[in-house]
DNA sequence: ATGGTGGTCCCACCA
C-alpha cells in the first residue's frame, strides 16, 4: 500500500506567501502542491528554500501576473513538461503540466473573466474550449491524471455562500458551468464532490467586506482526477486555517489524498 | 471599498 497526497494553492504571490507555503508543507506534508499567481518569473522562483524542505520544483513563471509552479517530493518528469495548450499562443503562463511518479498532473490558473460580457470573460471561455479540447486527448494517453488549481468557477450553487446575491455573476454563470460540467463530462470526477472531508465548503473569500470571518465564500478552486484515479480516492478537504493567519492568500489550500 | 504589482511618490491595473 501507498499513499499519495496532492495539493492546490492560489498563493496571490509567492513572494509575500513564501513564509505560510513552508509552514504549511511542513505540517500538512504533500507529496505534490500545485501554486497559482506566484507572480514571479522563472528565475526569480526560490528553487533552494523548497530543497530544503524536501521539495524540487518545475515553473512556468510570469512577471507581475499568473504564473504557475508544481513542488514535488519525487522528482518530476521533466521531458513531459508542458506550458502551452496545443496550438494556442498565450502570453499568460496559467498551464504547467508534467508527470511525477506515474501520475500526469496538470496544473491550472483559469482566466477570472472580470464580468460577464467582457473581452475578459471572452477569453476565459476560449480558454476553457481550449482546456476541454487538450483533456480530451490527455485521457487517452495516460493512466492516471489529475487536474487541479483555480478554476475561477463555482460548479452548482452548493459552491456559493449566497447563490442568488451571484446569479449570473462571472464564477458563476451559465457558459462557465456549462464548460465546468463538459469537462467533467470527459470522464474526470470533481474529488471534493466525491469524497468531501471537514466542513469547510470554500475555498476562496474576497479580501473586502470581512468575507472570510463571515464566510462568504466560493469554491473555486478543484481537484480532477480520471476514473482510474478516482478509483482510488481517500478524501478530498479544503484547509481554511492559512487563510485565517497574518497576511494571507485569499485562498485556502485543497487537498486529495489517493491509496494504491 | 482589500490586497498584490509596478511605475512613480499617488495611481492604474488585476483579482
Amino acid at each position: 500500500m501507498s499513499a499519495f497526497k496532492i495539493a492546490t494553492w492560489n498563493v496571490n504571490s509567492l513572494k509575500v506567501r513564501m513564509d505560510h507555503v513552508l509552514e504549511w508543507l511542513k505540517t500538512t506534508n504533500p507529496d505534490v502542491l500545485a501554486l497559482q499567481e506566484i507572480k514571479m518569473q522563472t528565475t526569480d522562483f526560490p528553487l533552494d528554500l523548497f530543497r530544503e524542505a524536501g521539495y524540487s520544483a518545475v515553473v512556468s513563471g510570469q512577471k507581475t501576473y499568473n504564473g504557475v509552479a508544481i513542488l514535488s517530493k519525487q522528482t518530476a518528469r521533466t521531458d513531459t513538461i508542458v506550458t502551452d495548450f496545443p496550438g494556442y499562443a498565450d502570453e499568460q503562463r496559467r498551464i504547467l503540466g508534467v508527470e511525477i511518479d506515474g501520475v500526469f498532473v496538470l496544473d491550472l490558473y483559469v482566466p477570472n473573466g472580470a464580468a460577464v460580457g467582457t473581452d475578459k470573460y471572452l477569453y476565459k471561455l476560449i480558454w476553457l474550449d481550449h482546456l476541454k479540447n487538450y483533456l480530451a486527448t490527455l485521457i487517452n494517453k495516460h493512466q492516471k491524471i489529475i487536474v487541479l488549481g483555480d478554476f475561477n468557477i463555482a460548479p452548482t450553487d452548493e459552491d456559493v455562500h449566497e447563490p442568488e446575491l451571484w446569479r449570473g455573476e462571472v464564477l458563476v454563470s451559465d457558459k462557465e458551468r456549462a464548460a465546468w460540467q463538459s469537462i467533467l463530462s470527459l470522464g474526470f470526477i470533481d474529488c471534493y464532490k466525491k469524497s468531501p472531508v471537514g466542513d469547510t465548503k470554500y475555498s476562496w473569500w474576497d479580501y473586502r467586506q470581512a468575507a472570510f470571518r463571515r464566510n462568504l465564500g466560493l469554491r473555486i478552486d478543484h481537484i480532477v482526477a480520471n476514473t482510474m484515479m478516482a478509483n482510488h480516492l481517500q478524501g478530498c478537504e479544503i484547509d481554511k486555517t492559512p487563510r485565517a493567519w497574518e497576511r494571507p492568500s485569499d485562498h485556502a489550500p485543497v487537498i486529495a489524498s489517493f491509496i494504491f
